[in-house]
RNA sequence: GCGCGAUUAGCUCAGCGGUAGAGCGCCUGCUUCACACGCAGGAAGUCGCAGGUUCGAACCCUGCAUCGCGCACCA
């Protein structure tokens, strides 16, 4: 390539790449490759998944970690594949089926109705997948893995069956979270609770035997009287305590009133409504554990699907649960009974997936004591596993310390059958149990249940490997992850691991933040405020997009996006392939140039010397995650450093005979280093330029990573820019076109300076410069630290606005003037100060001083 | 109720004990032969509030406020 484009156009350039990555099987991970191994499973999308910003932000993440461990010379596996979704997939299928031919899962059959789902699958699961190829992410392909794989889904049916052995699985006749849309059970972690306005509704109901005294009943579920069997008090509430061992008449369903004990539970507040709390042990899971201690009847008044049953009375019988709530309000009401209603906010627990409210309920469930626990917690304690950002360890340690047992059967279709048989025995009533895999033998019948998503994931990290494979790249390097699942699935694929591999499953997690609209608000279909990744990818190009994400995302934040940034990833971008160009128009690219065999210009040396400080704060920032650390770092380097002074002074410095060589030289070693170093944000744009510019054939990513040289600092490049920065200064404040070329002089005691003067002249892009021995007449000046640069004012300025300038000029002098003098003034500063920070404001005084001596010179003479 | 995080320029965020920073936006001037996806310059902040520690605090400590997120059986 002799010639660039004028702006990069990333579409071509991508899928350009992306293929011959594909083609040349970069991504494929070789378990006998001698290199050290690094490696990260992909916490696995929904196969029902599409494209997200959250997606976008922890993949870029993890595509970072494995080019750039590829560039420093590992051997990476970058694990990706697909989750079954349990609920998520067979709700999509099964909105298709009544959509399409009106039908139920029910009315295809199970066999039927899975057969449509792998169906769905093959056709349109895993789009996403398409979608991060997109974003360049360099997953092995060859190794992608889906949770219901063969293998994968033996595996997990062999844990189920090997926990059972241990006593870990066992079957239970358990209060448990119910969705009454999604008809499963579902774990604790899948239950949100949600602040909901409602009402806390006030009845009251006559003792019996005790005409005239009432006990009042505050509750927000109404619906449930018909379920209650008690009604409790706390013993040591003296308003009521004498009271326990009485009766109360239940009013609900009217044509069914029981006679209900008032019992005495610790449970009870005092202070919560009126200290009286009606017992439903069917519907709630307090009421349950009271209803246990006091061997209470159980009421089961609901259907499954949240409706009420015949139990609830005819008055009730078929409503749905919420007008049931208004109903039994109305018939309290006509009862006389009802004593008021106030307004009240309570959380209440929603479904994660079907988002309404959750139906404590009575179920017979497949139940799991967690393993490792212990163990678990001494991981993160001990450091064997790392959480990024650390405060993460609290929440997961308070977790597992107070760890319920895990609900894993789903009253699902789609997942992994739960290997459980069942047979009638010869007696009455009894059933044999066998827990295996296959059927053991005629009459055998399978649990019908399937288990929970979470149950086959958190085998993720080990079973998506073969044998040599886990050899070489398990225990995997670091997960990526966003906090929402440290719960749902680091926690348990810690316990995984270690239970069965007995190591941990990674070593380092990163938690990513969660992306929020510009309003803080979190990005959901419904709000329409989450764009289309992909519509971004064609916008601004994939690098834009990682770039400009990556620049914003610090360590475990949330982030609030705006299009502008990813406008500026894309202008990044830009910036580098422009001055790439740049350097293709100076002729030919040394691809093995060493800068340190020539000589060098100032600004040269200089950049040398923020490479390498630019590469060690990339190193520490990858030590700690900090993504948008390096990001901003290579910012500054590539448009700041890189463009704004070094190129521009090379403008002097190529045309000058002796610096010509070494300019060309830092130029192409600066701009290899570049690449390199962008390359895992960048990775389109930074393998088409190293091929563009002739530094290699193979693949930018095999490279070998710059190592942190030290070059020590340029004094002299920085006051010859300070000194740029304060003349071009002076000429804006004459209101002097930037294009208009001025003549300047400049005098200096300083010898190395005069050799700058055509570097100068560029950069303050002067019709000339000229070397003087004392002050000029006509002319503003303005005194930097090589010297005082004057500006010639005539037939520019009039001299009369010159003087004004320059008075205005030393009053802020003074000021600041006077403010180090204060410091230095005060005895407890320069007593206890340390001696380098007293010097450092000695110093700053002097050159203040110095600056309005020259500012007072230069008026004297103006105004002579 | 407990825990965690945030609060710095109009916006998005750095800085975490020694002169308040970047990008965008805004204003001014530029078709300067890499780039208008650009160049140069400028205005703009009592660093949420109140105390404390310190010679010195955006930074450390203690409260408080607001926003957000977890956890918790308060009907």
């Amino acid at each position: 390539m002799s010639e660039l484009a004028k702006a990069y156009e990333p579409q071509t350039v991508e899928a350009k790449w992306y293929a011959w990555w594909l083609q040349q099987r970069h991504f494929v991970a070789d378990p006998s490759s001698t290199k050290p191994a690094y490696s990260i499973v992909i916490p696995p999308p929904n196969v029902t998944g599409v494209l997200t910003l959250g997606h976008v932000l922890n993949n870029t993440i993890q595509d970072i970690l494995a080019r750039r461990a590829r560039l420093t010379g590992h051997e990476v596996l970058w694990l990706p594949g697909t989750d079954h979704a349990g609920i998520a997939t067979q709700t999509v299928v099964e909105r298709k089926l009544r959509k399409e031919e009106k039908k139920t899962r029910h009315d295809l059959g199970r066999a039927e109705f899975l057969r449509r789902v792998w169906e769905w699958k093959e056709k349109h699961g895993g789009i996403i997948i398409e979608q991060l190829k997109k974003l360049g992410c360099s997953c092995d392909w060859s190794r992608e893995r889906f949770t219901m794989d063969e293998a994968y889904a033996r595996r997990v049916q062999e844990v189920f069956v090997d926990l059972y052995r241990k006593g870990l699985i066992y079957r239970g006749k358990r209060m448990v979270n119910w969705c009454p849309v999604s008809l499963t059970a579902l774990s604790d972690e899948e239950v949100i609770p949600k602040a909901q306005k409602g009402y806390l509704y006030y009845f009251k109901v006559e003792v019996v035997g005790a005409p005239g005294v009432f006990l009042e009943i505050a509750t927000t579920r109404p619906e449930t009287i018909m379920g209650d069997t008690a009604v409790a008090v706390n013993p040591r509430d003296q308003r009521y305590a004498h009271l326990i061992g009485g009766r109360i008449l239940r009013p609900l369903p009217v044509e069914n009133q029981a006679l209900l004990p008032i019992i005495g539970d610790d449970a009870v507040e005092f202070e919560f409504g009126t200290g009286v709390l009606k017992v439903t042990p069917a519907h709630d899971k307090t009421d349950y554990e009271i209803g246990q201690r006091h061997a209470l009847p159980i009421v089961d008044i609901m259907n499954p699907d949240g409706t009420m049953n015949e139990l609830a009375g005819e008055d009730f019988a078929g409503l749905d649960r919420f007008e049931a709530r208004v109903e039994a309000v109305e018939k309290l009401r006509e009862l006389g009974i009802l004593v008021r209603e106030e307004p009240y906010e309570n959380n209440v627990g929603f479904s994660e997936r079907a988002d309404v409210p959750v139906e404590p309920r009575l179920s017979e469930q497949w139940f799991l004591k967690y393993p490792q626990t212990g163990p678990a917690r001494a991981a993160l304690r001990e450091g064997s596993i790392r959480f990024f950002p650390e405060r993460w360890e609290k929440v997961y340690d308070h977790w597992l310390e107070n760890i319920q047992d895990w609900c894993i059967s789903r009253q699902l279709w789609w997942g992994h059958r739960i290997p459980v048989w069942y047979k009638e025995g010869e007696g009455e009533g009894t059933t044999r149990v066998e827990c295996q895999i296959e059927s053991p033998g005629e009459g055998w019948i399978q649990d019908p249940d399937v288990l929970d998503t979470w149950f086959s994931s958190w085998l993720w990290a080990h079973e998506t490997m073969d044998e040599p494979t886990r050899k070489k790249f398990y225990p995997t390097s670091a997960l990526v992850t966003g906090p929402d699942i440290i719960f749902f699935w680091v926690a348990r694929m810690i316990m995984a691991g270690l239970e069965y591999t007995g190591e941990v499953p990674f070593r380092h997690v990163y938690f990513t933040g969660i992306i929020r609209d510009k309003q803080g608000r979190k990005m959901s279909k419904s709000l329409g405020n989450s764009p289309d990744p992909l519509d971004l990818i064609k916008k601004y190009g994939a690098d834009g997009l990682r770039f400009g994400l990556m620049r914003i995302a610090p360590q475990g934040q949330d982030i609030r996006f705006d299009e502008q940034q990813i406008v500026e990833g894309r202008n990044f971008c830009n910036k580098l392939w422009n001055a790439c160009r740049f350097r293709l128009l100076q002729g030919p690219v040394d691809p093995e140039a060493d800068p340190f065999r020539h000589e060098l210009s100032l600004f040269a040396k200089d950049l040398l010397s923020k490479l390498e400080g630019t590469i060690s704060r990339i190193e520490s920032g990858y030590a700690d995650y900090r993504f948008s650390d390096i990001a901003q770092a290579l910012y500054d380097l590539v448009w700041a450093q890189f463009c704004d002074w070094f190129i521009e002074a090379s403008k002097a410095d190529l045309n000058h005979s002796v610096r010509k060589a070494g300019t060309l030289a830092t130029m192409d070693y600066a701009l290899k280093r570049i690449l390199l170093l962008l390359h895992p944000f960048t990775p389109f744009l930074t393998e088409e330029l190293w091929h563009g510019m002739g530094f290699g054939s193979e693949s930018i990513q095999f490279a070998q990573w710059p190592g942190a040289k030290s070059v020590g600092a340029e004094p002299r490049a920085v006051e010859l820019s300070r000194a740029v920065v304060t003349a071009r200064t002076l000429r804006a404040t004459f209101n002097l076109p930037s294009s208009k070329r001025l003549r300047w002089l400049l005098e200096s005691s300083e010898d190395w300076v005069k050799s700058e003067i055509a570097v100068l002249g560029v950069l303050l892009n002067a019709e000339s410069i000229t070397l003087v021995e004392q002050r000029p007449a006509h002319a503003a000046a303005c005194p930097t630290e090589i010297g005082i640069l004057y500006l010639s004012l005539e037939g520019v300025v009039d001299p009369s606005t010159e003087r004004r300038r320059l008075e205005g000029e030393m009053g802020k002098v003074q000021a600041e003037i006077e403010k180090v003098e204060r410091k230095l003034g005060s005895e407890s500063f320069t007593l206890n100060a340390p001696p380098e920070v007293v010097s450092e404001h000695r110093q700053r005084l002097e050159t203040w001083s110095a600056r309005l001596e020259a500012l007072r010179g230069a008026r004297d003479a103006l105004a002579a």
